[in-house]
DNA sequence: TTTATTTTAGTCCACCTGGGCAATAATCAT
DNA sequence: ATGATTATTGCCCAGGTGGACTAAAATAAA
């Protein structure tokens, strides 16, 4: 009983974008979804709707709704180890303390530049669901890791305060991340515009100020 | 065509607790979901089973979901301005370095206490929802000055960084509650309980070593 | 060419959502 | 005692949800 001209079903006549476009549509989409609704706040249709393409799409290419989530954080991880190795090489030859204030900055900008990042992470942080578990043992471990590397020798150094090192790391990264993370916040208490690269700047000189004693 | 032997309509007999209870039930429910899962992830109906009570009866005293979101937020406020003030009381005739030190601590426990407070203002504070404005003028606002007046003096006196007061907030403010917003990776990455008290103490002791310089 | 695989879109479903409304006992005011 | 108000429940609804399944064109393989 069809009575409406609907479109035929099946794979449009004239070929749209290539797949991996295709692909990298769907995880930016995912990725401002998830992180502006939570898990269960963002719908698979709109995130399809976001990225041009139908919902059934999404599902052929990510199966599941939890498939989808991690195909997103994963494209997200990648990003930012990319972002940090650049930075990480454009330093080599200078003398660790300026090195590691070049990437402090690095990070800041990362962290206005990819606000979804610290968002989910607190988003998922909290909840029962294995999205946790997966986090901690993907993105948060190796983190860690490397940062306890790059930080106990400039804390024995007396370059950074004295304390467990644990925690100096989870300050640190929401230090940097807050004032992006609330931007919203920002615009509407302060009426400023946390993206502007001034705004980013002078965040990254405040954070280097607030840790570094030479 | 009712077969089941249902419950009949109505109030139950036998009246269950007072309404200022059943009410308080609600908001806890209410504040624990939405930090949880976020505005649109958390179910009215999960909230009502979670206070005990159907799913009516929370849109009876809230009437929208709107309205009870609101209203968790409200007595949130209310309850931390009630702890950190009484905090401040018990400190009256010390010094203020000592002062901003014990109200760092108290601050910190308070975040301990309640995660949901920081959880619920990074979910809300990138949407387009009237719940940012809302935010940023309730309880942002307020608490941003307070904090300046109580930061100033001790920044001119060379006790802090020499940022902008604006990004030494925030900074502050996400170092403060950072472990305990994200508690559960933290289970998850070092399998250590935040809200064990040493570790509570612990952190408060780091807060203080980055941020005061006497 | 024919055939299989890949990539796209349309449809259906069982379930859940926020909200509307009527029923009803408890409580309070008169 | 009676009538109004308060606090609570059960039920209904239109719309949205994730997911399963189908239809069909594009492409690659034979």
């Amino acid at each position: 009983m069809t009575l409406a001209a609907t479109r035929p079903r099946g794979r449009p006549a004239r070929t749209a974008r290539p797949v991996e476009e295709t692909r990298s549509a769907i995880l930016e989409a995912a990725l401002k979804l998830f992180s502006e609704r939570g898990f269960e706040g963002a719908a698979m249709r709109e995130i399809a709707a976001l990225a041009g393409v139908e919902h059934s799409l999404v599902r052929y290419h990510y199966s599941d709704k939890a498939t989808l989530w991690r195909a997103a954080l994963a494209r997200l991880i990648v990003d930012m180890n990319a972002h940090m190795a650049a930075g990480w090489r454009t330093t080599r030859r200078q003398p660790p303390l300026d090195r590691f204030k070049a990437t402090l900055r690095d990070y800041v900008r990362y962290c206005a530049r990819h606000p979804e990042h610290a968002r989910i992470m607190v988003q998922e942080a909290m909840g029962e669901s294995d999205r946790v578990a997966w986090i901690a043992e993907q993105i948060v471990g190796p983190q860690h890791r490397a940062l306890t590397r790059l930080l106990r020798p400039l804390m024995d150094q007396g370059h950074l305060p004295r304390v467990p090192l644990r925690n100096l790391i989870y300050m640190l990264s929401a230090a940097a991340q807050s004032p992006f993370t609330l931007a919203g916040e920002v615009r509407h208490a302060y009426g400023i515009d946390m993206l502007d690269k001034a705004e980013i700047e002078r965040h990254a000189d405040a954070l280097i100020a607030l840790l570094i004693r030479d």
